[in-house]
DNA sequence: GCGCAAAAACTTACGCCGCTAGTTTATGCG
DNA sequence: CGCATAAACTAGCGGCGTAAGTTTTTGCGC
C-alpha cells in the first residue's frame, strides 16, 4: 500500500492507540510495531507523524496531564485550591499508573503540564507566599503526588510470610498486599493534610518565605 | 576460552561494575554486552552468575539500600530516628540519582531492604504508633524520599525564557535550573520538617493511630 | 590418583527493538 | 496539468535480552 485515500494515521489516533495500550499492558508494552499493529499499519509508518518514539510517550503524558483538573483554584482560599488540585492530580495518575514513571522523572514542556504550573504557582503566589517557597511548596506537592502514584508502597511487600520471618516487625507484612488501596490511600491522605495543615499554620503566623 | 583457571566474574564484581556504569551513564547505558565488556568477557558469561538482567539491576539497588545509615534508630527518639535515616536514605540516594527509579518502583525483598523497613516501621512501633499508622507513615517518607530522589523538580524546567512567555507567573522559571540543588534541598527539608513537625503534633495529644 | 559432574568461560543464533533509507502512490496547490 | 508533499510501504542496520550448546578447568567421591 502506498498513500491511501483517506490517511490512517493521525497523531491523535496514535496517541489514542499508545495510551490505550500503556494502561493496558504498561509503558514496556509499547513498541513502535506494536502500536503500528494495533492501527493496523507498519511500524515505520509512525514516523510520518512523530519524530521519535519519545514524542509519542511525551504526548502520551500529556494528554494525561491534561486531564487534571486546574480549575480548582479560582475562587478559592489556597488552601483548597492546592487540595482539590492534589486530590484531582492523585486521582488522574491511579488511573493511568503506568505513565507515572514518565511524569515523575521527565521535564514539563508542553502545554498542559506548563499550564498547571502556572496554575499551581500561581495559586501560591497570589495567596502571597514567597517566590522561593512557592517553588518549595510546588515540588513537595510533586514529591508526594507521584511519589505516591509510582509504586504500590503495600504492594513493595510480597504476599509470602517466609521472607519476613527473620525481621520480627514484619511478621505481618505479608498481609499489606491485601489491603493495597487502603494502604495507599491513607498515607496519601495523611501526607496531605500535614503538609496542608503545615503550610497552613507557617501562613496564618505570617511566615511565608 | 573456555573456563579460565582464575574465574574472571564473581557476582561482587559484576554489581560493582554495573554500579558504576549505571552511576557514570545511567540506567539505560546498562546492557548485559556493554557490563560485559566493561569487565572484559563476552556477553552470555554473565548468565553464569545472573539469571537475568534484572537480577542484576536489584543486586545494585539492594547494594544501594544497603548504603543508608540504619543505626540511627537505637537509643534515639522516634523523631530523630526518623530525620537522620531520612536525611542519610536522601543522601544515599542524591549520589547515585540514576538507580532511583528501580528503587521508586520494585518491591523491596532483600536483606538490606528488608532490614531498613524492619528498622523504620519498628522505630514507629516501639514508639507507641499504631500498627496502621506506622505503615502509612513508612509509605510517606517513602514517597518523599523517592519523590524528591526521581526527578529533579528545578531540572523539569528547561532554561528557555521563550517557552514561559504565554505563562505570566512562570516568566523566571528558566532560572530554576540555575538553582537546582537548593530548590531541591529546599523542598525536600521543607516536606521533612512539615512531616515530623505535623506528626510530632499528632503523637504529643495522644493521637497515635 | 582417577573419573566425572559442575562451573565458567565461549560461540552462535533467535526474535525483538528503535530507527533510517529508499520506493510508491494519492493528494492538493500554483 | 504538473509537481512537490504527504503517507503509506519494504528492506535492513545495529543493538537488545537471552537460550542453546561447546569447551576446558576445577574439585570431590571412590
Amino acid at each position: 500500500m502506498a498513500r491511501p485515500r483517506q490517511a490512517l494515521l493521525t497523531r491523535e489516533r496514535i496517541v489514542e492507540a499508545a495510551s490505550t495500550l500503556i494502561d493496558a499492558e504498561g509503558l514496556d508494552a509499547l513498541s513502535m510495531r506494536r502500536l503500528a499493529t494495533e492501527l493496523g499499519v507498519q511500524g515505520p509508518s509512525l514516523y510520518n507523524h512523530f519524530a521519535t518514539k519519545a514524542e509519542i510517550v511525551d504526548a502520551v503524558a500529556e494528554s494525561v496531564v491534561g486531564q487534571v483538573d486546574i480549575g480548582v483554584f479560582a475562587d478559592c482560599d489556597w488552601r483548597d485550591g492546592l487540595r482539590l488540585w492534589a486530590k484531582s492530580y492523585h486521582g488522574v495518575l491511579s488511573a493511568h499508573p503506568n505513565i507515572v514513571r514518565v511524569l515523575a522523572t521527565g521535564p514539563g514542556r508542553r502545554p498542559h503540564a506548563l499550564a498547571m504550573a502556572e496554575a499551581v504557582y500561581g495559586a501560591l503566589i497570589e495567596a502571597g507566599w514567597s517566590r522561593s517557597r512557592a517553588t518549595h511548596i510546588g515540588a513537595l506537592m510533586r514529591y508526594l503526588i507521584t511519589g505516591s502514584a509510582l509504586g504500590s508502597f503495600a504492594l513493595g511487600f510480597e504476599n509470602n510470610p517466609e521472607i519476613y520471618e527473620r525481621y520480627p516487625h514484619l511478621h505481618r507484612a505479608h498481609e499489606l498486599s491485601a489491603h493495597r488501596a487502603a494502604v495507599d490511600e491513607g498515607a496519601f491522605e495523611l501526607g496531605l493534610d500535614l503538609l496542608l495543615a503545615g503550610l497552613s499554620e507557617h501562613y496564618d503566623q505570617g511566615v511565608r518565605r
